[in-house]
RNA sequence: GGCUCGGUGGCAGAGUGGUCAUGCAGCGGACUGCAACUCCGUGUACGCCGGUUCGAUUCCGACCCGAGCCUCCA
């Protein structure tokens, strides 16, 4: 069985086959740095995170783009709201996103190109698209891309642009010859922040530096684009016309998009005011218990975001680390290979993350059953669980760290709660019931829980 | 209105033309001083109506319902 991979293009899933053989170019549109990251964002980067490391694990070399818009409208409005200037701005969210994406353990892409940087590249291709007569500076000194003279206008979502000026609501622009049209160059106003051009001081519009940058790192073909729920169109829709005008050839074999997330069933928008950043998010959570969240619906589907579905994602984890917990994982050999082999079936299945991880509980019920009679299995199964979490970039913490909430945990410090399981250890043999009962219910009004084992007393902490 | 994607047991969430998802919760049992953890067992689940078929939750058609995009948004 090969990988198969759902295309948007064609909607449907297709096996896959890089161009060039056991190497993978890839490209996803980043982040617009002017904000924090938000949970959409987070899902985007640990969906293409798995994606990517999953065809690591399957032995292709990963050329893997992910860009930086630090130029466009919004940065600049909230440059000028903040009175610093761009620079300062972006450099500031990009920061802060490098370090969510880090706390996610998000793998960092092998490249990650700015705008700012590539604008030689952007003119030069806005220039191609002119000479090829898909492109035209207008009176009020932008470029616009003519949308009309390309055929394949609309085929990534499946609309053509007859019925979509039939229901248009998009706003009146004289200088453009048709509504669809879109800006390939931006002319500055007065004090905006500006590049030098042939059609004047100004900046790219928001679709063109995609074209340009992936063409620069990847070339005018390239395996797998990818990005949000709300990017096929017009975002994609317009990179494909610039790229495929501009260069003449296929723009992308494949092209992939993660589902939406949800809030409370309600979609996520600052008008409702239920946008979550990830550091809040993290504040409350363990960034891995977040990432299984991430991961344990298929990348494709709708995700609704909750205080139970974070809690349910804690639980399972939980799970996870208890079944690891007391086991030095050992050599695998000697093991069959059912369990990867299922694995792989549901990874190759449009990376089906849902049907990986319970590949992943029955290694955990595995483990538990054999951990009392044979502890070199389980810790070869121990073995075999965490290196295939790790292609979902899970189960990467040490079993006591996680569960018994490392430095930064609430609550009653470790010594403490040492001291008290000696002490109710000393009572049990005194068969002094009362007593270890009453340190248990006291450290579990405290969110500590005590599991008692053949070897002793061990504890975690609540979620 | 147009384009897409969905409706699976109490909840979350995979999947399949005819024996099993999986996790949480529930129930029964084992283990335990009692618990917790764990293990074993346990659920007439596949929106509705037709069709194809020996047999459909799975394929086809209609219908109902939900969501995303069509406007800046991952």
């Amino acid at each position: 069985m090969t990988l198969q991979i759902y295309n948007t293009l064609t909607r449907k899933k297709e096996p896959f086959a890089p161009i060039e053989p056991g190497k993978v170019r890839m490209y996803v549109c980043g982040m617009t740095v002017y904000d924090y990251c938000h949970l959409g964002h987070a899902r985007v980067l640990v969906a293409f995170d798995v994606i990517t490391r999953y065809l690591r694990a399957c032995g292709y070399d990963v050329h893997y783009v992910r860009n930086i818009t630090d130029v466009d409208d919004k940065i600049i409005k909230r440059a000028a709201e903040n009175g610093e200037n761009c620079d300062a701005l972006t450099e500031r969210f990009i920061a802060a996103m490098h370090e969510d994406e880090a706390r996610l353990g998000v793998i960092s892409p092998t490249e990650e190109p700015r705008a700012t940087a590539h604008m030689a590249n952007i003119i030069a291709m806005v220039e191609t698209l002119i000479a090829k007569g898909y492109a035209y500076a207008a009176d009020n000194g932008d470029v616009y891309y003519r949308v009309a003279k390309f055929d394949g206008y609309g085929k990534l979502t499946n609309r053509s642009l007859d019925e979509m000026q039939a229901g248009a609501r998009i706003e009146v622009n004289d200088a453009k010859e048709n509504p669809f049209d879109f800006v390939l160059w931006k002319a500055a106003k007065p004090g905006e922040v500006s590049w030098p051009s042939p059609w004047g001081e100004g900046r790219p519009g928001w679709h063109i530096e995609c074209s340009a940058m992936s063409k620069c790192c990847l070339g005018d073909t390239f395996d797998i684009h990818g990005g949000g729920p709300d990017l096929p169109f017009p975002h994609h829709e317009n990179e494909i016309a610039q790229s495929e005008a501009a260069n003449g050839a296929t723009f992308v074999n494949t092209w992939m998009h993660a589902g939406a997330v949800r809030v409370n069933k309600e979609k996520m928008s600052k008008s409702l005011g239920n946008f979550f950043t990830i550091r809040e998010i993290l504040d409350k959570y363990d960034p891995e218990v977040v990432r299984y969240f991430l991961t344990m619906g298929h990348y494709r589907s709708q995700i609704d975001y909750s205080e139970e579905s974070l809690r349910e994602a804690r639980g399972a984890l939980d799970r996870f680390y208890h079944a690891l917990r007391g086991i030095e994982p050992v050599d695998e050999v000697g093991l069959d290979n059912d369990a990867e082999q299922r694995f792989h079936a549901a990874m190759d299945d449009d990376f089906n993350t849902a049907g990986a991880v319970a590949v992943l509980f029955d290694l955990a019920r595995e483990i538990n059953r054999v951990k009392d009679q044979d502890l070199l299995q389980a810790g070869r199964l121990a073995s075999r669980l965490k290196r295939l979490a790790g292609v979902l970039g899970l189960l990467e913490q040490d079993p006591e760290v996680y569960l018994q909430g490392g430095e930064s945990a609430e609550g009653p410090a470790a010594e403490e709660i040492e001291t008290l399981i000696a002490e109710r250890a000393a009572a049990k043999k005194n068969r002094d019931f009362a007593r270890a009962d009453g340190i248990r219910d006291q450290l579990k009004a405290q969110g500590v829980i005590l599991d008692d084992t053949r070897e002793g007393t061990t504890w975690r902490r609540e979620a």
